[in-house]
DNA sequence: ATGCAGGCGCGCA
DNA sequence: TGCGCGCCTGCA
């Protein structure tokens, strides 16, 4: 663990809201001064902004550059993509106007898995908690200007967690989905590693269907903020609402099925779903 | 207070 | 395959 600090001028498509509030993570806070500090799997990590300039610094295991990199997408062009996706219509040209500073992060996937398990039938300052004392409870301390911090624990520390223990952390009656997930990734009955070596989203799909607590839903969120699978399209209530709203106008959107969804989306937005689906859903959220 | 929140697993047709 | 239902918990 080393103190980092890195600068970067110019970066397209960097917005800390958009990025942070867009719901793909749970461990980053807005500070007072409009900064954001997060925990990843590398360490602590203060993202602010001034003028042009993205201002990383941290205290990180491994190379600030590389990481950072790696886990902000830098990777990606953005501009060419909402350029594409722009073509699609005034909806989606609404969407992007609205969250234009968005990207999708490469969260860790041990992490992403267990945190969508929490997310079912949940809401986010609940799931937020929930991690927030899981971490603490069990994982490794990070102290950084004088506060304390909890790495997400690895699977090993979560395995040493009950049940009870898990209950008792508050996560209701995701407790044996953790539970049993956690001991599937343990006794490699799930590979992670080869995982992230599948090609084809499908088959990553099916793999992570095998665990406990995972559903089509959940899916599709960790193989995209996890694996970068743009094409998946995760569909939870706000994309079923705007996409009737914008698309489809069924008068009872609790009708619309999974799979009209998706295949709307597929056809719509084809590799780039997963995407879309970030304007919309955060276009939704702050706006309906 | 009752309903609800970024679903899932189960049992049943 | 495709439904409907119950479920921990905290918050309005």
């Amino acid at each position: 663990m080393k103190e980092q600090k890195l600068v970067l001028r110019n970066v397209d498509s960097f917005e800390l809201e958009h990025i942070f509030e867009c719901g793909q993570c749970f461990r980053w806070n807005k500070q007072e001064d409009g900064s954001y500090i997060g925990v990843i799997k590398d360490g602590v990590l203060k993202v602010s902004k001034r003028k042009n300039s993205v201002i990383f610094e941290g205290i990180l295991e491994g190379d600030i550059n590389s990481i950072v990199y790696d886990y902000f997408d830098l990777g990606t062009n953005y501009k060419k993509i909402k350029d594409e996706l722009s073509e699609l219509g005034e909806s989606m040209r609404n969407g992007i106007e609205f969250g234009y500073g968005i990207r999708i992060l490469k969260q860790d996937l041990w992490e992403m898995i267990i945190s969508f398990i929490i997310s079912a039938n949940n809401n986010i300052p609940r799931i937020k908690g929930i991690i927030e004392r899981i971490s603490e409870k069990c994982g490794k301390k990070i102290t950084w200007n004088n506060k304390d911090y909890y790495l997400f624990p690895t699977v090993k520390q979560l395995s040493k967690l009950s049940v009870s223990d898990l209950r008792l952390l508050g996560t209701g009656f995701r407790d044996k989905r953790i539970y049993n997930t956690t001991n599937m990734v343990l006794n490699k009955e799930i590979d992670l590693e080869k995982l992230q070596l599948l090609s084809n989203t499908d088959e990553i799909r099916e793999e992570l269907l095998r665990l406990d607590g995972v559903g089509d839903k959940v899916a599709d969120c960790i193989s995209l903020f996890a694996l970068r699978r743009y094409d998946s399209f995760p569909v939870d209530v706000w994309v079923r609402r705007v996409m009737n709203t914008l698309y489809i106008h069924n008068e009872d959107e609790t009708k619309v099925t999974k799979k009209e969804l998706k295949e709307l989306a597929e056809n719509m937005f084809g590799d780039m779903a997963g995407l879309a689906q970030q304007y919309l859903f955060y276009w939704a959220r702050e706006n309906m």
